[in-house]
DNA sequence: TATGAATGAGGGTTCATTCAT
DNA sequence: CATGAATGAACCCTCATTCAT
């Protein structure tokens, strides 16, 4: 038999939990730690004697979206769509079915903490980066299984840090005006520049 | 004889320009009203009868923004670089080099403030969206001068679009990293993409 | 032909009804000086031209008060009533029907201000006397007119004073339920008093 | 061994004490809460952990005039007079024989808040009526007492509201003389007037 | 370990008033 | 005399955190 869920444990997950999606709807600074306290239904005490300071916090919540990466954002991916190419773009259409519901309200919450939070602490600037390593990841994993249908030449890495860089600054665009046009400009410039890319590929192939 | 500029100004531009530069450097939330007083040098009860709250504050900053984006942003890469396809890359590398110094720090003071207030001040969001709008009305009007040398199928507003999400998704990854090198690869990548299709473009011309 | 009206004198009035009325219909302390200025449509230098402090605003608006008793509060009354002692039932009904239509919000201006700077503001308490001796004043002058309808021995300055009483005292109460019940009560055992005294001056005068 | 008051109780304690003085001495909108702090020596996050706002610390310092109502003002008039009706009477002279020796500064603490927040608060309203309620309620016991010594066709529910009305009308007059006058005038009518009361019954008792 | 009161610096804002134009 | 920006103390309240029980 499985021991009891320690209750520790417990108020550690609702505080994950409840600081997650309050960072997440209000930023960290728009958050005060009363209301993390009040939604997570435990008091002062409690939550410094599991995190010394709402900074430490924010880092535990970091440290937590990394473990979700994978069963979150990318698992569902990968189970719906085999084909590396295509899994970029499931993954783009991934955030455009999350957030269109919401008006692309909230946006990413990664993204949100490194313009909030990069310059101000930096022991938390890591973690951030240490999301976005592995986001990118997963997108290089898929490119290197693309093999030879994209040019031998192209700088997969680059190419990965530019898939971010258009799920970002397409979020970020689309949360302004809330409306998915700029989100969607962006995702077909990078399908209409990968199409290319398959093309040469495709041609260096049949005449190498 | 012009009079002297009045004291009002004076003071007006003073909280301005110490309130776009905190807001720019800590965030919103982040800057005290307090902060912005002492750092103009001005009195809270001055501040309050230019604006009524922190809110009219930075809904000023963002509309000030809005004015200085072709006199500081887009006047200069204009003046040095007369090619239209190559004053988008001069644009962001004007980016680059600002910013480069500061080991990517602060980032874009719009980016920011679109994901950190965007969802809590709904009467901001308009102004944000004004100023990107200004900002890929440049890129609009640059591509629209490289009339031919782009393919015609080619959407020219979503690539403008694009060139903003490469900036601000890019800005993001070098804020994080505290390095240049997602924002070069993202840079590349576009170039990468536009020198595809300004090839494109050539070959369907000369083939008429 | 007249002068025309300086409009410092339009200033001065704008001012004064505009502190009186928000006197009275928020207190004094939780009416601020921004308020009445933007009601009268005055700038601040203009009003401290005319009053040097807000205290003597409401000076000037208790002296004004005083101006007022006889044409707005009393001349109606004598007008409508023409026996004395009827006259300080129909000055009581007066008050219940400028309040009854408001749910007894309000209350007598006088008497909201007496309670609230009559400590903190020695200067303005002989101003507030004022207008209770002149209120008092007419009510003595009805019981001197009712002459021996009243017996010798009442003492007519303790009656008017008690007829103050009970519009103060039954005001409050009225405010406080947002009902005339009090009020009507007090005003009826008022009557009802009045009543046993006309009996017996009336006997007295039988017997005498 | 009873344990030890807990400390958050005397901090309660001492922040409505302090806050009943104050909005007694100053009124409501004149007492800030920085004055209650430093007179009752709490920091304001300590008030505020215990009250929300301070319009609910008016709210407290309402509800425990209420509960001082009996040991304070009723307990030691029935302790020193026996007699119903003298009781009425020995009320009315505890409050001059509280403020006379103040020159009949302060005034009731209820009536100075019924005219100052009744119409801003309504919440606080109810709390204010309570107090009268019950202060009128003591009265009317007193009268039922009496029994027959009383007319039969008396209103004593009436004549109780008018003991209260006498009682603040006449501290208010008082308040603004600074002189017992017209309190006493207004007392000696009352008296006057219920001495006929027990004139005219006791006629028709005998007369049965 | 859980509780929630206590801490005190700082939050954004309004106050009555003054003064330069 | 009008204007409205400037003044700076004070307003009510919230912050992240600590500590006694």
């Amino acid at each position: 038999m499985a021991p009891p869920v320690p209750s520790s444990t417990d108020t550690r997950s609702r505080i994950l939990d409840a600081a997650a999606r309050l960072f997440h709807e209000q930023g960290f600074n728009a958050t005060g730690v009363s209301t993390i306290l009040r939604e997570a239904g435990v008091n002062p005490g409690s939550l410094y004697n599991l995190y010394p300071s709402k900074d430490a916090l924010l880092a535990a919540v970091l440290e937590r979206y990394t473990q979700l990466l994978h069963p979150v954002v990318m698992a569902p991916v990968e189970a719906a769509t085999a084909d590396p190419i295509d899994r970029i773009f499931a993954l783009l259409k991934q955030y455009r079915d999350w957030f269109l519901p919401l008006e692309f309200r909230l946006g990413c919450p990664i993204g949100n903490l490194a313009l909030e939070v990069a310059d101000s602490h930096p022991e938390i600037r890591p973690l951030i980066q240490q999301n976005f390593d592995g986001w990118c990841g997963y997108v290089k994993k898929w490119l290197a299984e693309a093999g030879d249908r994209l040019p031998a030449s192209l700088d997969r890495d680059a190419l990965a840090a530019t898939v971010l860089t258009v799920m970002e600054g397409g979020l970020m665009q689309a949360r302004s005006s809330r409306s998915a046009v700029a989100y969607d400009a962006s995702v077909a410039q990078l399908r209409s520049y990968i199409d290319l890319l398959l093309a040469r590929a495709s041609g260096e192939r049949s005449r190498g």
